[in-house]
DNA sequence: AGAGAAAACGCCTCCAGGTCGCAATAGCGA
DNA sequence: TCGCTATTGCGACCTGGAGGCGTTTTCTCT
């Protein structure tokens, strides 16, 4: 997230309609090979997956797609790999909870609500987070990144859910 | 956090000039008590740390200082003691990056803003998140709660020295 | 096409940060 | 003091991931 890579994984999606994803992962993998990399099948598999998946997927995820067409890959071969992609800035990953990191390409980077109770995901866009990152610049000089840590709460069912609970508790009938 | 336990983390500081600790520490074991819990030596000093303490600690800087008074006190006691207190209000814990979680008073509750460089953490007024609460709150009926996750970035001098290296990297002088 | 360098791999062990089951212990009300 | 049971120490276990090592595979150069 440094900036000078984001070219990278910004051009695989710039194409107004891409044609097909096969493009994309050739452009990754190029990136990839230029970095001196070599194209594995693992790395193959695993990058066509990353395209093929839009949301946010684990390591193992990953690792559990990647198998159905090369059971033997480890699965510290996709860990390794995924830190391999990201260092080239073709993906990111981020934490969205307690559980395990979960990755996607680096060009859909976006900020994440993430519900305590019921571990409901909404994507949300980054100039919701225009105010909060004014005022840490402005008053203690942050530079917020509200994309590698989700922001943590309820979401609206579960909200609901916690008031009716409370009210029931002020309520004698069990 | 559900709310109605709050009056019990608060009361302990509510008071406008804690005379003593031991006053807040009492009243802490006597809510223990209160919920059917017994006083054990492992929980008077784990409630005595954390009220000395005005950071935030993990359960292991907790077990040490615990240890200093009952050495035997087993850390797996000390992550029970802190699920229990947490049930009652009275502790609450934060993930304030990769690291273990860290825990501190309930009545202390504040948001974080937390350098992925330098691992400096800001405890922020949580009016800076009143926007984006609001946001959430109108787009997605979403509750935001901005304390149990800290908000991740770069801090002042850690975001300077990316700006830095971004620049030398554009001049030809390595 | 074939050789050689080195990148990547599979496998395994290890790590951190916790959680859990169990038998022994110790609070606390009667 | 007694007995009930909450709590403890201990150790095993779990998830998510990192790292070492010897082998395999890719890629480049001829």
């Amino acid at each position: 997230m440094i900036g000078g890579v984001s070219s990278a994984g910004s051009s695989a999606a710039e194409e107004p309609g891409v044609p097909h994803e096969a493009v994309a992962v050739e452009h990754a993998l190029d990136l990839l090979r230029g970095a001196g990399g070599r194209i594995t099948t693992s790395r193959r598999l695993l990058v066509e997956a990353l395209f093929a998946s839009s949301g946010h997927r684990t390591a193992e995820e990953l690792a559990a797609v990647v198998q159905t067409g090369a059971p033997d890959v480890h699965l510290s071969t996709v860990y390794r790999n995924l830190d391999e992609l990201e260092r080239l800035g073709i993906v990111v990953h981020a934490h969205l909870g307690h559980g395990p990191a979960t990755y996607h390409l680096a060009a859909r980077t976006h900020a994440h609500l993430v519900c305590e109770v019921c571990q409901a995901t909404i994507e949300a866009p980054d100039e919701m987070f225009s105010h909060l990152s004014a005022a840490a610049r402005a008053r203690f000089g942050f530079a917020i990144d509200p994309h590698h840590f989700a922001v943590l709460g309820r979401c609206r069912s579960c909200a609901e859910e916690t008031v009716a609970a409370v009210s029931a508790r002020a309520v004698p009938a069990g």
